[in-house]
DNA sequence: ATAAACAATGCAACACTATTGCATTTGCAA
DNA sequence: TTGCAAATGCAATAGTGTTGCATTGTTTAT
């Protein structure tokens, strides 16, 4: 019920495959993969249609993705009023050794850097590698 | 001539390949990615040959890969003494939005971070986007 | 200089992530 | 309820990266 609204108040057509997406997404307190999803969704939709519906929320400021160390994206619900044109996720994202989970975490104090002459900046993205609480 | 003693120094052989991808990235500014160095090398290696220098330079500590925001590897020669056991590169990694470049910045210092409760903190990485000095 | 030992290379095949085209189905609004 | 635009399924494709195995090349010892 509630990922249906979440779908209407960014302007999105409200499937049952997009519903599944958001509420496993919303279960989750990690950022999952495609394959995450392809698993848990297992015969419920098409690869592509994962893919594609992935791309649209986060055209609209629904989900961001993350690239984990290998490369491969990652997904996770925004915690900011995100939308399409103000993606804000300001926050660090950590990746645990043992079990491979990305995490979304809050930090109190954002850091700064200063650039070098010429370079100008415009994001600045924090990817942390560790031990998760689980994990621990 | 540079490259093979740095290659004998690292316990490695020198073969033509070898010194020919360590020139190439000698001789670049940014970090290169591993479809540049095939364009570049041209048909003197397979491409195969050259993942594998690539991966032997890394495990050795004379290079080090930095993903870009696309999650394709990119490749830089190690500015402090790395070696096998010990991956410094404290530097921050700066994607040009223009020209797809990235850069291997220094910064004077380098933030550190409060980790939530039960997160144990190995590695910070920061990656920047922004545009760089030539496109400026 | 020669030969043996072992590491590096080339080639083919493969795994995986991700995208695109097109026909069909579905959601939603008129 | 009907029509249209959007979403989906399926097939094909691109790109990055790895592995196995036979062959070539580098190094070390003789
Ligand atoms: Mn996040
Ligand atoms: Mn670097
Ligand atoms: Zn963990
Ligand atoms: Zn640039």
């Amino acid at each position: 019920m509630e990922s249906a609204s979440l779908l209407k108040r960014h302007g999105l057509r409200s499937t049952p495959v997009r519903r599944l997406l958001l509420e496993i997404m919303d279960a989750t307190e990690h950022a999952v993969s495609h394959a995450d999803l392809e698993q848990q969704v297992g015969g419920e939709a098409d690869r592509v249609t994962l893919y594609r519906a992935l791309n649209t929320f986060e055209e609209h400021g629904i989900i961001h993705k993350v690239l984990d160390r290998e490369g491969v994206a990652r997904f996770a619900l925004c915690m900011d009023n995100c939308s399409t044109h103000t993606h804000v996720d300001e926050h660090l994202h950590f990746q645990c050794t043992v079990c491979s989970n990305v995490y979304c975490l809050p930090i109190e104090h954002y850091p700064r850097v200063s650039m070098p002459n010429g370079f100008n900046l415009v994001r600045l993205s924090l990817v942390a590698e560790g031990v998760c609480k689980r994990c621990n």
